[in-house]
DNA sequence: ATTGCATTCCCAGAATGTGAGAATAAGACC
DNA sequence: GGTCTTATTCTCACATTCTGGGAATGCAAT
């Protein structure tokens, strides 16, 4: 493990749940002696990656790392599902997200918020795992094999509600059965009370790399609409799939 | 120079308007061998804070760095500020901007769009120099008188336009005047055809934390209108203050 | 085939990283 | 003011990793 591996496991140590941490804390979940961590505190904020909080002995994520974002280019993928989101959210006035792959978790790359007061919001950078949520499934369903099964392997399985699936075997019907149809649903799988849809997007190479998604709370999304929804967003997958296809030949 | 700030030093090199290099243009930049090039990529590649274009030998920010910056936390300014300043923004129909320090540069915190169709527009984590644009120069009149000094010995006085300050005498003779004012003015110091109008927000020991702004075409902002936009500008930096001082105590 | 370029590999010497413990600083609590 | 507790820095002998020139490999395009 060398010096810049560690570093980033103490920068992901952070999250927007426990956005502050102590060197004992550091110190513990990484196993490293004190004095270890403290020269890497020392380092890391240096470079304006880490700062002090108002407390003493309190940091947390710096300003440097929203420097950096900002310099993150955004991908074809992105560009080209923008407008398409736009559209697609004013149509039906819910919430699109379109979801990349980031080592084993979703991450939201881009969302346009619908325009209900009572809605889901995604923030750009949120990670989540695949286990749980329509974008999640619908990326893990289109894998190669290989990877989907190593996956499915390393998951931590979570549950976030009663509906969350728990259980690698159910996963995988699960998986198989969104393969063949072509998009995803959830009833609450990840955050109660809502409803998500999503479809996948494809490279060239029929490679997925994104997963486009519309989420609602259930309500607005009983059978009657999920029939229209369902067509909706996997005619707005594809014809970002299209698009995308157009430019990189 | 140990690995973390090579590390760092590399992800710096990427901008806005330079996305994407090859390891040899990072090669040259940073003056090391090839060789440590390629492993320093190889081990922020397998870390995510870097990738590979489409183009082979291309390289780019990762999404690691947007899933970090997802975590970093808001600072109280801005959650104190933004309230305030959307308020700002309807009143006036102009993009209010928060800025903050970071290292030698101004970086921008929040903003909130104004309505106009023509309009100007920051994005969260930009980051610009200190001796042009309103945002800057208020920060930095601000600043204790040794880091004052410093940063204005230091700063490289790139010209963006024709207005834009270049020498260090004149700078600081225009940051004696804001320094008594207390706000800053910038006919298109930064942008051409732009103005700007920036305000001091103070912590409880009276050092500058940020800086809060507005700009616009410089024909939104004429003199009848300026005048009382100085006045809106630095009555919501002052309520800003003031609030914060609440929370500290 | 051949060229050009990206990328990986190799390895002995050089430079950094490591971590227990001591030392200091900074609050917090009698 | 004195006495804790906890944060933070420092030291140094030792271990580990890093370093970088050059050779080797891989991969397209010519």
């Amino acid at each position: 493990m060398n010096t810049l591996e560690k570093c980033v496991r103490i920068l992901t140590l952070f999250s927007k749940t426990k956005p502050t941490a102590t060197v004992p804390y550091i110190t513990k979940q990484l196993g490293l002696p004190t004095s270890t961590i403290y020269r890497y505190i020392a380092m890391l904020r240096r470079s304006g990656l880490i700062e002090q909080t108002d407390q003493a002995g309190m940091y947390c994520l710096g300003t440097k790392i929203l420097e950096l974002a900002h310099n993150v280019p955004k991908k074809s993928v992105q560009e080209t599902s923008l407008p398409i989101m736009a559209q697609l959210s004013g149509k039906t006035g819910e919430t699109v997200t379109l979801t990349g792959l980031r080592e084993h978790d979703g991450i939201c790359l881009e969302k346009v918020d619908g325009h209900h007061a009572f809605r889901v919001s995604f923030e750009r950078g949120a990670t989540f795992p695949l286990h749980a949520g329509a974008s999640g499934k619908v990326l893990l369903a289109h894998l190669d094999p290989q990877k989907q099964d190593q996956i499915i392997k390393e998951l931590k399985y979570d549950k976030f509600s009663e509906t969350t699936i728990t259980e690698p075997k159910q996963l995988k019907a699960e998986i198989a059965t969104i393969s063949k149809q072509g998009f995803a649903l959830s009833n609450g799988e990840m955050i109660h009370g809502t409803y998500g849809i999503a479809a996948p997007i494809f490279s060239l190479s029929r490679n997925v790399i994104a997963a486009l998604s519309i989420s609602a709370p259930n309500h607005r999304l009983e059978e009657k609409q999920r029939k229209q929804m369902v067509q909706l967003i996997v005619a707005a997958a594809n014809k970002i799939t299209d698009e995308l296809a157009l430019y990189e030949t």
